[in-house]
DNA sequence: CGCATCGTTGATCAATTTCAATGCCGGTGG
DNA sequence: CCACCGGCATTGAAATTGATCAACGATGCG
């Protein structure tokens, strides 16, 4: 399973662990492999990296003192994560899915030098997570848990739908729970709409991790009012 | 009133206006001056500029096609507005009441130079961003009503309140349906919730837009739970 | 094979929205 | 100067959505 992942094609990547200083190439790049529920960074970890999503798929969480937890994000490749507050992280990030990122030294953020193509490139995601975050805010606050669902499943179907023979097959490998606290609902509400866009015929589970979206105009058309 | 506002201590003020570039100085800053109502930049606009909030209060917001709309920020002094993503503004800012904005290039956001102080400061500004906004997700996603007034009410006293004979005053220069669409709610809920806390004797209304704080501990109890 | 975890479904309940009416206040024009 | 008007705020009652509580089913792993 671990092996299946790796592929020898990849350079620099090291089995979880990052490269030490002095095997760094100049931009002390390094790839850093993921398994399934490891853990990329922790709240509160100073942070030393920032990291592109390579393969895979990671889970940003914030937990209250009280227990409630908001998942941020499902980090998916070309994603990057990691941005810090101060220096420090105030997620954490674990891996849902077997899974390899790219760090980059945080400095990369904060200065040009030296690669100032890399710092652009950042920043730029910084702003796009802005922008991304906002959208996100209209999700959480002015959606019923019809809307949430349906646009859960358009955007996952849009970002990492296979076409297959009946539709797009779409993998969920993050559980009803995770969805639950991602968009604002429990997992109980989250199964019964699942369940009500499966008897619309709008989806069709295989297993409660694969799912192929028959009808993703329909799932459109109900991830937004009126 | 206009004029109220304005003081000749502030440099480079224009009347409503960017200054024009050959009066810039070498950083391209200038003051510009909204009046409640004005908006400083529409979705959609071209991002020339982000903005610090110098005084006064802004609305940030974006409006879906059916007309649902998310309040993403209320800005004030201190606050950076206007972060584009590609090079377009993605929401709507406007004054919520008289108020002075100073202006930068928006390439300040991009390179270093020539101002690699404000160059690292801004980007400083959008990381805090994420995370603020990752703050407002607990919010929206995981508070009930009465939780949301009183951190709404506790945030608004510790950035603006300012210490009376009976406890802190705090102007609310937004309206209820700002506080609602802001928040999650609605406007009657808000009222209500509002209502419940004058009833509690934790806060008194002066006028709908001017409270009083009476008791900030009992306000800072009920913004989380448990 | 049995246990633990996760997912699903049903019934009830509570919170918030919706709908409706009234109050309040500032501005405007007679 | 005062009465009216319009927009905003507030309150009440009913309706609805989603949460909660409880049980059961499925799946995977030791």
């Amino acid at each position: 399973m671990y092996l299946k992942l790796a592929t020898t094609a990849e350079p620099h990547i090291e089995p979880n662990q990052p490269t030490n200083d002095a095997d760094c190439n100049p931009d002390r790049r390094f790839y850093q492999r993921l398994n399934v529920g490891q853990h990329l960074f922790h709240e509160g970890d100073e942070a030393e990296h920032v990291y592109e999503v390579e393969r895979g798929m990671l889970r940003l969480a914030r937990v209250m003192e009280n227990g409630r937890r908001q998942i941020v994000a499902f980090a998916l490749p070309g994603d990057i994560v990691g941005f810090p507050e101060g220096d420090v992280h105030h997620t954490d990030c674990d891996a849902i899915t077997d899974s390899v990122v790219e760090g980059y030294r945080r400095t990369a953020l904060d200065v040009c030098n030296p690669n100032p193509e890399l710092h652009r490139r950042l920043t730029r995601a910084a702003l796009h997570e802005i922008c991304a975050m906002q959208d996100h805010f209209m999700m959480l606050s002015s959606k019923s848990a019809a809307e949430k669902i349906a646009s859960f499943f358009t955007t996952l179907a849009d970002r990492i739908g296979q076409p297959c023979a009946d539709g797009i097959h779409v993998d969920i490998p993050m559980r009803r729970v995770d969805i639950a606290d991602f968009l604002g609902l429990t997992t109980e509400t989250v199964c019964r709409m699942i369940t009500k866009f499966r008897k619309a015929g709008l989806i069709r589970l295989e297993t409660a991790q694969k799912a192929i979206v028959t009808d993703l105009a329909g799932l459109r058309a109900r991830a937004e009012p009126e």
